[in-house]
DNA sequence: TTAGGATATGAATAAGTGTTCATATATTAT
DNA sequence: ATAATATATGAACACTTATTCATATCCTAA
């Protein structure tokens, strides 16, 4: 604690560390989106999206569960803005919010080395 | 639900996303992996090894909390492969595990237009 | 081997979250 | 307006998880 092997280099990473520190309230709204493709559940209707946008009913079927879970997790990942929906008569279509996404889930893979 | 405006395309990417949806077994892992980055106090950890290598005692200092807590995360961390750890004499030094973890925080970054 | 510092961990509690069920809202056709 | 289909949502329960506290383990110096 007071007897580190570095203390020089490390105190210094540690101060650069402390002044670069996002805030507390950005820190959380990056959590909040990691958080958002951390769920199985959600995480198959990225992969789902991958395919191209569809509306509700087909996503449920492409990743199974019921209509109100497969709901429930789209407005989460709406409010954080990892997919975008557009209404169509009576039905909602939902496809991957930017490229950014679509890179994040790639990379993701690339670290697990998976090949999807 | 039978009355989709796009029933075609859609049950044809229904069809393509069942086909190349991952294991449930990856899919769990993935979200494993992502859930490892999608607390604060984690990421915190992670933006301040952005800075270079620390012990344990710096990385508390530079994040806040208690030891016992950044213990219990950096185990998280290094449970899922964001971060490595080499004994140093009395201290563990923790790093990034590789530059997918760089990359994946700068997109991340860079998805929320922000600047770190 | 003993003492002291550095890090890790088990148990417990408190807070957060996913799913289900029931129901509400929205859109189209009649 | 009414019926039917598609999607959304509030409440509740079960489950997960982060932190704290106490303690254990690991390493070095003497």
């Amino acid at each position: 604690m007071t007897n580190c092997n570095h203390e020089e280099e490390h105190a210094f990473a540690a101060a650069r560390a402390k002044m670069n520190m996002p805030k507390e309230e950005e820190v959380v709204s990056l959590a909040t989106a990691f958080k958002a493709v951390s769920e199985p559940s959600r995480l198959k209707i990225l992969f789902a999206l991958r395919q191209g946008e569809m509306c509700v009913y087909h996503i449920t079927e492409a990743v199974g569960g019921t209509q109100s879970a497969v709901s429930h997790q789209l407005r989460i990942l709406r409010d954080n803005r990892i997919i975008k929906a557009r209404r169509d008569g009576q039905n909602v279509v939902y496809s991957l919010a930017d490229a950014h996404v679509v890179a994040l889930l790639s990379l993701a893979c690339e670290h697990l080395s998976c090949k999807f």
